[in-house]
RNA sequence: GGGUCGGUCGGGCAGGUGGUGAGCCCAAGGGUCUGUAAAACCCUCGCCUACGGCUAUGGCGGUUCGAUUCCGCCCCGGCCCA
């Protein structure tokens, strides 16, 4: 940890740092004079808990909030267990389906927890606040709404945002039109109860943001002229390859919860990226100051074959979400599991099979042959696939190239089998009697 | 509610007005080189108990020797009208 790794300009330096880590989307006029006023500011980000983990994309807000945090500011986690039950059209090209009540309850609960882990929730001036809009959104009545909130929206303002105007053709119900103002209602009940004046999300949240200004602007009274809250947004994260961000090989979603994407997992996801985005992620999604920064564009366009900037990244990033006892599993994983030699060590080999989740098959499978050995591990989607990838030499088990699907491999330690599917997906599959 | 157009492989299409839909593009996967990268080149790309068989044109039913095609009802989406 180097000394950049605390920025000592405080609040004042935090649209530049996100300007030369080329974040910064948008931000609010007067918010550089705000930040640089020396006073405490509390800032939040809203989470939409449509599902019951929270994934990669999300660490481009949660890192939002860390920096404000070690910046000296107060950041506060807004879990919408209210508007997830609206459904927020920004950014979406088709009206999405109701998630239920429990639903949105306990993916709510899910990500609270989760987003414990990244901020320091200790009191005081810059500890971290969580909070659920259920907690306000769901008490408020219809009229109470139409009169404190919908009042002071007109039509045409709302009919102007992009999330509707991109929806105008294809269709929109009136729930999701209103979800701005409900996300504004958030704004303007954070800063009137928790003092926060800023709010901050990805670009395609820019339209909900400055509706939130608005209502503030249209409901507070005092401080004549000046702007009394403020709001910045995130570039949209594009990957200089094309790749989408967040996506597995094999297309899923990388998860930040353990029991869905292992750390092993999580970590190969970093590792592997393509040489031209780890210079933009490791921009996003790490603390490092802009002298370790440059250091690593160095070795990038210098030593690409060492992969160094590859390996601190996803380090670093399996640390933060996992602890660095897990990141160190990951990287002794990895190395056992990529050398050119096969893993032949019963220790190990249990080892690896735990913390990858490999598969279990019984004695039937591995006698039946490669072929249905594979498809019966889920390690290909059918026998025909496996055969396939028999066929153009895909296949190796133990270390030895399969070139008859039929082939019967020797378990190793009675119980083991390294198995390499293509160049990057290697499991251990553990064979026990039913 | 009425009308109309559409629903074919992960995505995008083609075709088809009763007689064999696995055809194209993209994406994807495997191999070679390299670095668990990219590019390039080669191969593959519905499923299976595999020289063969089975399933696939939103769903259900009908007409027919035979339906993706014709008819009816239903579901989903777009547009127009009310």
């Amino acid at each position: 940890m180097t000394a950049s790794n605390t920025p000592a300009n405080g609040l004042p330096g935090l649209l530049s740092e996100l300007e030369w880590r080329g974040i910064l989307h948008a931000s609010t006029p007067g918010l550089a004079e705000r930040l640089a006023a020396g006073r405490l500011i509390a800032a939040y980000i809203g989470f939409d808990p449509s599902a019951d983990s929270l994934h990669v994309g999300h660490l481009i807000p949660i890192f939002g909030l860390i920096r404000l945090q070690q910046r000296g500011g107060r950041p506060v986690a807004l879990v919408g267990g209210g508007t997830g039950l609206i459904g927020d059209p920004s950014g979406r090209s088709a009206e999405r389906p109701m998630l239920s009540e429990e639903n949105v309850r306990s993916n709510a609960d899910a990500i609270h927890s989760q987003l414990s882990r990244f901020l320091d929730f200790t009191p005081g001036p810059t500890g971290a606040v969580m909070a659920n809009n259920l907690d306000w959104l769901g008490k408020m009545s219809m009229i109470e709404y139409l009169r404190d909130v919908g009042k002071h929206f007109t039509i045409p303002y709302m009919l102007a945002k992009d999330s509707v105007q991109t929806r105008l053709e294809r269709g929109l119900s009136f729930t999701e039109f209103s979800y701005m103002t409900l996300q504004a209602a958030d704004f303007a009940h954070l800063y009137r109860h928790y003092g926060v004046e800023m709010q901050m999300g990805g670009a395609d949240q820019w339209g909900n943001i400055t509706a939130g200004l608005e209502l503030i602007r249209r409901t507070s009274v005092g401080a004549e002229g000046a702007d009394v809250a403020h709001g910045i947004s995130y570039k949209l994260l594009l990957s200089p390859s094309g790749a989408k961000f967040g996506k597995s090989e094999a297309g899923e979603s990388v998860w930040l919860d353990a029991a869905r994407t292992t750390p092993f997992a999580f970590y190969q996801y970093w590792l592997n990226g393509d040489d031209r985005d780890v210079a933009t992620y490791m921009r996003w999604f790490t603390l490092w100051g802009p002298d370790e920064v440059a250091a690593l564009d160095t070795a990038i366009a210098e030593r690409p074959g060492e992969r160094e900037a590859q390996r601190r990244l996803a380090f670093d990033v399996t640390a933060r979400v996992h602890g660095a006892a897990a990141a160190q599993d990951a990287v002794e994983i990895s190395a056992a599991l990529f050398q050119r030699e096969p893993v032949t060590d019963p220790g190990l080999l249990a080892r690896i099979h735990v913390a990858t989740s490999g598969p279990v098959v019984e004695p039937g499978s591995v006698a039946a042959g490669v072929g249905v050995l594979l498809a019966d591990a889920g390690l290909v989607p059918s026998r025909g696939e496996a055969r396939r990838l028999v066929a153009g030499g895909g296949i190796t088990v133990n270390g030895e190239r399969i070139s008859d699907p039929a082939a019967v491999p020797t378990v190793v330690a009675g119980e083991w089998l390294e198995v390499r599917v293509g160049k990057r997906n290697r499991s251990i599959v553990r064979v026990v009697p039913a």
